[in-house]
DNA sequence: ATAATAGTGTCTTTGAGACAATATGGC
DNA sequence: GCCATATTGTCTCAAAGACACTATTAT
């Protein structure tokens, strides 16, 4: 017999259950800093991590993801959804689960069973935050600094790892570098997203790769304009280079082909 | 402020929780049935998941995953982990976190919020289930079968399309093929396996194509003797095969390169 | 003209893909 | 010898990788 036959009931509790679900979301942006320097060039980019120093107990002083408890009447999802835009004042970017966090005793406060997401937002969108919220810390750290230099709150240390391993995934195996780019983008500012999240991420030949192998085709598409010219930007370079843009392709991997 | 700070605490409850929080297992096992051919010939492969009819309220009748609840003091992993052991009476076999389900009113006894998970576990595992447990009825059904005829319980349609899904992707990125393998193995089968999850994967040159090129070198290794001669099985071929092992590498997939 | 980045030409080597040819062992 | 499956030979074309070269624009 399983336990399911065992079940608690809403009506009558003869069973221990949880004392709270929570969705906990990593928000990741990257940033994009200027680099002074006397001829056009790439702007500096970097990864970067949004936390809030907890107030209160558990965990005073120390920084947390940004969350909050999910109601009956909403999926865990949707309770991410919720949270997301509260931190942000945006509906949209992109919001993906991540996973559970369940070990016992990791939050003071009781039975907490903690929902991960991870989220991909712009830099604007978290300055609306920072102004919204009344005298709450609110920090942008980059992912060594976050977990080298700060206490964290609860087992998010954990999850923050957890998230960057997955993201670093993505990268490289969706297209989720589209989140951090404009609609249309250069080859070198694609290359550039890339290797800000996946540091290890090396290919020299990359521009050809992409624009001459079949079995690369598909995921992006040059720009043109309505009579067809193909469409550039100067705004990194002096010599413009060709725009591009992503398609609606996802391409399947395999480690056997 | 975030939602952490109006913390539900387990002294005192103030807001309303779950009522349970279950972890139910997608089960997949692979099914071997000797072909009676004159001849030596590989075996015919199927994949199968394994069901119970429910007994009880709520959806009694109807086909579920097995699952239980989560105590407070194991993780949701552990829970999974208790219950696969319960219903195969084994420890090993590989189990891996699949998603969260809590849309409202999925289940009718409140708000459970459920825990999927998927099981890769060999045939013979499962008698033992079907022995031990009185009078449940269990069953062993290939997907088509569960999402095409079958009555099933909750949410549990998807739960099991979802993780169809997943292990197909799987299949093709890792090397979960060897939850479905002996420790050596022939590229024959190794084939078989994979076509028999994805029916999908064709690769008229599977063979060469894993003995021969360098960037999927190191997945696979030949298996030889103290004495370092190839070794091979004439178990499923007349002329032998070479019998091959994985190794612990694990690839990295990129859509870029 | 110069500097700086975008993109191409070209050559070598590896891999994919298709088939034909050969090898092995049970019968 | 015959059969069925395993494995190799061979040939063609696509792609990776390296590096030198040309192209385009701001200054």
């Amino acid at each position: 017999m399983t336990d399911h036959e065992q079940a608690p009931s809403s009506s009558a509790k003869k069973y221990r259950t949880p004392d709270g679900v929570p969705a906990d979301i990593v928000m990741f942006t990257l940033t994009k800093r200027e680099r002074k320097t006397f001829t056009k060039t790439l702007p500096i980019r970097e990864l970067k991590v949004m936390l809030i120093r907890r107030r209160s107990w558990p965990c005073a002083g120390m920084w947390a993801l940004p969350g909050g408890f999910c109601r009956e009447s909403e999926s865990i999802y949707d309770a991410a959804k919720r949270e997301l835009k509260e931190e942000t004042g945006v509906d949209g970017g992109h919001l993906e689960y991540l996973g559970v966090y369940s070990a016992p005793g990791r939050d003071p406060r009781g039975w907490i069973i903690s929902h991960a997401f991870y989220a991909l937002v712009e830099e604007w969108m978290l300055e609306h935050r920072q102004a919204a919220d009344d005298a709450e810390e609110v920090g942008l750290f980059t992912i060594n600094e976050a977990l080298e230099e700060l206490e964290l709150a609860f087992d998010h240390r954990d999850i923050i790892m957890d998230a960057y391993r997955k993201i670093q995934q993505q990268m490289l195996q969706t297209t989720i570098a589209r989140q951090f780019l404009p609609e249309f983008f250069t080859l070198s500012e694609l290359y550039q997203v890339i290797q800000t999240v996946v540091p290890e991420f090396k290919e020299p030949n990359f521009i050809r790769k992409i624009t001459s192998t079949r079995s690369r085709q598909g995921i992006l598409e040059e720009v043109r304009d309505d009579s067809g010219k193909p469409l550039s930007s100067n705004q990194y370079s002096q010599r413009p280079a060709q725009l591009y843009r992503f398609t609606d392709h996802v391409p399947l991997l395999s480690i056997y082909t």
